[in-house]
RNA sequence: GGCCCGUUGGUCAAGGGGUUAAGACACCUCCCUUUCACGGAGGUAACAGGGGUUCGAAUCCCCUACGGGUCACCA
């Protein structure tokens, strides 16, 4: 019987969900679920100096959104909680006491100037900074001589020299590192908050993970957990490290990086379907079996599988993904589109906030107009900008085609056709310019593009008759008169 | 700088000793459409470089280059 698969996702509640963070959720997300396993969201909030209170609901609303719910977390509890770990501080204490007893730990009572005076020495000579470990020999008195002083201690693990660790990454293969290079690290503040690399090692047994899949920036962190699992006689779990996603100038994301949306929220915001973010981002750095791309999240579920996960970094496609997303909006029932793109009319004041009946139906139709076009909700507003607005810019391919000698014939001959109409509905529209066609010998291109033109300033738009038909009579009435004019 | 990881078209990627080295995005061309868009059919374009091993290397090994990660009282 092997053992039940528990997975979790750990951020540091400093800030909103991150495209990267949110991947790394997915994937331990589909493993659970296809394993029937547990999926676990625990927040590491170690470090008060930068937590953020709110770091934790935008985490779990940006997971919310994507449709990845978790079987344990803050919100709904668990058998292994609580799931923050400044809520579990006495659970780790009596394990660094442990620790210290064992002599695997000891106090080192350095200050934050000495160890910024050691590493600036050791750069200088050209060394790699690492703790010297002083602290590590001290004799009684000298210890009892620094308490005297009132110096409060960090607790620093005592790492062994001259080993190997060895693990086996499910990415990665076989990795190994030598302890030599590892200075003994804090694993607990002078205030008796300790350190990430401690409690994560605590969490993770405790909650009885099965295995670990979190981020590359991870990897080294890894000999040092595997030697505290090893201190606290804890069996080890499995280890998988994700490669980074790159900024397309193959540089890890950076926050300020504004050439692409790097939260979920904003995806959320600008209207995108979390479906077609979810479907993209599992395809960097996982790839399915087949030729198919697009997934449901129960597809991926039965999918996904952590051998085929790539070792090595991929750059975000902005472009890759808008396509995806408007291959979903394509596909999406008009009123779930509506609801993606109208509020982006509204809060550009292109819309009033309260719609009367004629005018969400307008609106309706506007965006059935634009659907095939849209790759998220808030594309509506510039896609459809000329709606709203008394004129248009005009494109220069558009002015190229209003040079054209039988334009004026044919405005002249539109504008006739449109006063005389009595009704204006879009299947009105085709008559009309029939109309035109028969009255002045031009069809084709001739014929539609210098309406189009003259109507919009765009060569390129959507149906025409329903583009007029919204535009509604009275607007193209002064369009072709300014275009004649 | 030490250690660790990586490198197939511009991008995402399949392939893991013998392939015409898939597919997708982007780009270009053509077809369809009396305009536009959608759609369809094609096209350009890649195994980082150098050494090995082998009858044979994109695939295995070594070196170099490049990219990234990490060396915190951050996670």
């Amino acid at each position: 019987m092997t053992k039940p698969v528990r997975v979790r996702y750990a951020p540091s509640p400093t800030g909103l969900l991150h495209i990267g963070g949110a991947r790394t959720a997915l994937f331990n997300y589909l493993l659970a679920r296809k394993n029937n396993g547990s999926f676990i969201v625990r927040f590491e909030d170690t470090d008060q100096t930068r937590h953020m209170e709110s770091g934790i609901d935008s985490q779990l609303n940006g997971l919310r959104w994507l449709g990845i719910n978790w079987d344990e977390s803050v919100d709904i509890g668990g058998p292994y909680g609580p799931y923050r770990q400044m809520e579990r501080l006495d659970l780790y204490r009596p394990l660094v006491d442990q620790l210290v007893q064992e002599d695997k730990s000891y106090p080192c009572y350095c200050t934050e100037s000495d160890l910024e005076k050691e590493r600036a020495e050791q750069e200088e000579r050209g060394e790699m900074p690492m703790y010297s470990g002083k602290c590590r020999n001290l004799t009684l008195e000298q210890r009892t001589q620094f308490e005297a002083e009132g110096r409060k201690p960090s607790i620093r693990f005592k790492v062994p020299r001259d080993r190997v660790i060895q693990f086996v990454d499910k990415v990665r293969g076989e990795v190994e590192f030598e302890t030599n290079g590892i200075g003994d690290f804090i694993i607990m503040r002078p205030d008796g908050i300790p350190t990430y690399n401690f409690v994560v090692v605590v969490d993770d047994y405790m909650m009885k993970m099965s295995t670990v899949i979190r981020a590359e920036e991870h990897l080294t962190n890894t000999p040092r957990q595997i030697m505290i699992y090893e201190a606290l006689g804890q069996e080890l779990p499995e280890f998988a490290h994700l490669s980074l996603i790159l900024n397309p100038n193959r540089k890890k994301m950076s926050k300020r990086d504004a050439s692409l949306i790097q939260f979920i929220d904003q995806y959320n915001e600008l209207g995108y379907m979390p479906e077609a973010v979810v479907n993209f981002i599992v395809l960097i750095g996982w790839s399915p079996v087949g030729e198919e791309e697009f997934f449901t999240m129960d597809e991926l579920i039965e999918q996904f599988d952590l051998d085929r996960v790539l070792k090595s970094p991929a750059v975000f496609d902005m472009d890759k993904l808008n396509w995806m997303s408007n291959h979903y909006i394509k596909k999406a029932p008009l009123l779930r589109v509506v609801e993606l793109a109208l509020p982006h009319l509204q809060k550009e004041g292109l819309l009033p906030a309260e719609l009367d009946e004629a005018t969400r139906d307008w609106a309706v139709k506007l965006i059935g107009l634009y659907q095939e076009q849209l790759r998220f909700g808030a594309d509506i507003v510039s896609l459809s900008e000329m709606f709203f607005s008394e004129g248009f810019t005009m494109e220069e391919e558009g002015e190229a085609v209003m040079q054209e000698e039988q334009v004026p014939a044919v405005l002249r001959s539109f504008l006739a056709q449109v006063e005389a109409s009595e009704t204006f509905e879009a299947a009105d529209i085709q008559p009309l310019i029939k109309k035109v066609q028969a009255e002045t010998g031009t069809k084709g291109k001739g014929l539609f593009m210098p309406i189009r033109v003259g109507l919009t300033g765009q060569v390129h738009g959507r149906d025409l008759n329903m583009t007029i038909h919204l535009l509604g009579k009275e607007k193209v009435i002064a369009r072709l008169q300014k275009a004649l004019a």
